[in-house]
DNA sequence: TGTACATCAGTGAACGCGCGTTCACTGATGTAC
DNA sequence: TGTACATCAGTGAACGCGCGTTCACTGATGTAC
C-alpha cells in the first residue's frame, strides 16, 4: 500500500470539518454563546490563531452549521415525500422518518433546538427562516391532498405552521428522552396521534369564504 | 413627611430584588449560561462578592427566576379559567390573555423561551416540569368540556401537549415580532386559527376502544 | 527533471481584560439587659 | 432610656485562569520557468 499524497487544499478542508464537529460536540452540552474559540481549537488540536484560517468568529461558524443541519433536514423531508402519497400511512411514515434521522443526526439536532432559542441573533435569524422555509412546501404538499381544494392559501400556511410546530416539538422532547427508550416510544405515540388529531379536524375545517 | 426607617431584612430584600431584575434585563440580550456573576453585581451597582449574601450561584438565580416567571404564568391562567367557559369564544378569550401577558411580563416569557433551550439542566428540567404541570391541568379542564366524556385519559393528555406546544409557540413568535404590530396581529389570527382547527379536530375525534 | 520563488495553514509569544472565588474587614442595624 | 455586644449585608484587595486578538514567524506545498 502507498501512502496517498494530501494536498493543501484536502488538508484544510480536513481541519475545516474537524472545527465543525468540534463545535457540534460542545454544543451537546453549551450554547455557541458559551462556546470559546479556545475550547474548540484545543479540541481540534489546533492553535486558537489557526481558528482564523478557517472561520472569522464563532458565530459565522455557527451559521455554516446551521447550513449544514438544514442540508441534512432537506435529505429527510425528501425521504418522506418519496414512494406512495396515501394518507392512511402518510402520519405513521413521516414520524418514523423524522424520529429516524433525530438519532442519525443528534447532534445536528440538538444544535438547532439550543441555537433557535439562544444563539447569536444572526444563527436565530437563519434558524426562523429555514424552518419558515419548511412551511411553505409543506403548505405546497398539503394543497395536493384531497379536501384541501377549497381552502383559502392562509389556512394551508396555517395548518402546514401547526404542523412543523407540532414537528420541532416532537424532535426536541425526543432530543431530552435519549436514553430512556419507553418514554421515546410513548413520545412518538403521541406525535402520531396529534398528527391524526390535526388531519382530523383539516378535513372537517371550512375555510372562510 | 418623615423618612421612614428601613430594616435590615427590607434592605436585604430590596437588594435581592435588584438582583433579580438585573439577572432578567440581561437575559433580554443573552443567555444564563453566558451572564457572569460580575456583570449582574455591576447592573445592581453591589461588589462581586455581595452577591453570594443572596444566591449560591448563578444557576441558583435562574431557579429563583424559573418560579417567579411561572407564579405570574399562573396568574394568567387563573384570568383565563374565570367568567364563562362559553366554547364560542374560549378561543379569543384564551389568545387575548396569553398575547396580554406576553407584553405585560415580557421580560419573563423571554427568560423562559430561552433558557427552555439553553438553560443549565437544573433550569431546564424545572422549566420542563412547570410547563408538564399546565398540560395536566388543562387535560382537566378539557375533560369538563361538551363532546368529551368518550375521550380516554391518554388522548385528553395528548391533545392537552399540543394545545400548550402551539400557545408557546405562539408566545415565542410574538416575542420576536416585537415592534411590528402588523406581524403580531398576524400570529394572533393565526394561534386562533389554530386553536380552532384542533378543536374541530377534537370535536370529531374518536378514542380506540 | 531541477531550481527559484510564492503561497498560506498552522505556530507561539504577548497583550490587556474580565472571570469566580477566598478572605479579613467595616459599620449600620438589631437585641439583651 | 442607655449601654454593651451580636449580627450580617456589603466592601475591597488579591489570586490564578481562560479569554479574543495582534503579530512576526516557519516550513511544507504549489507554481513558473
Amino acid at each position: 500500500m502507498v501512502a496517498e499524497p494530501i494536498s493543501r487544499v484536502q488538508r484544510k478542508e480536513r481541519t475545516r470539518r474537524a472545527i465543525l464537529d468540534a463545535a457540534l460536540e460542545l454544543s451537546d452540552e453549551s450554547t455557541l454563546a458559551a462556546i470559546s474559540l479556545r475550547q474548540v481549537a484545543k479540541q481540534v488540536g489546533i492553535v486558537p490563531t489557526a481558528f482564523y484560517r478557517h472561520f472569522d468568529s464563532i458565530e459565522a461558524l455557527g451559521l455554516a452549521l446551521v447550513d449544514e443541519a438544514f442540508a441534512s433536514l432537506r435529505t429527510m423531508i425528501r425521504e418522506i415525500r418519496r414512494g406512495d402519497p396515501a394518507l392512511a400511512d402518510i402520519v405513521d411514515r413521516s414520524v418514523g422518518v423524522l424520529v429516524d434521522h433525530v438519532h442519525e443526526q443528534r447532534a445536528h439536532f440538538l444544535f438547532i433546538a439550543r441555537e433557535r432559542a439562544a444563539g447569536p441573533p444572526g444563527v436565530r435569524d437563519a434558524i426562523r427562516h429555514q424552518i419558515e422555509l419548511f412551511e411553505r412546501e409543506l403548505a405546497t404538499d398539503l394543497a395536493r391532498l384531497p379536501g384541501t381544494d377549497s381552502w383559502s392559501a392562509e389556512d394551508l400556511r396555517v395548518l402546514s405552521n401547526l404542523i412543523v410546530t407540532a414537528m420541532v416539538a416532537t424532535a426536541e422532547s425526543i432530543l431530552s428522552a435519549a436514553g430512556r427508550p419507553d418514554v421515546e416510544k410513548q413520545l412518538v405515540e403521541q406525535a402520531r396521534t396529534q398528527l391524526r388529531m390535526v388531519l382530523v379536524g383539516a378535513l372537517n375545517w371550512q375555510s372562510k369564504p
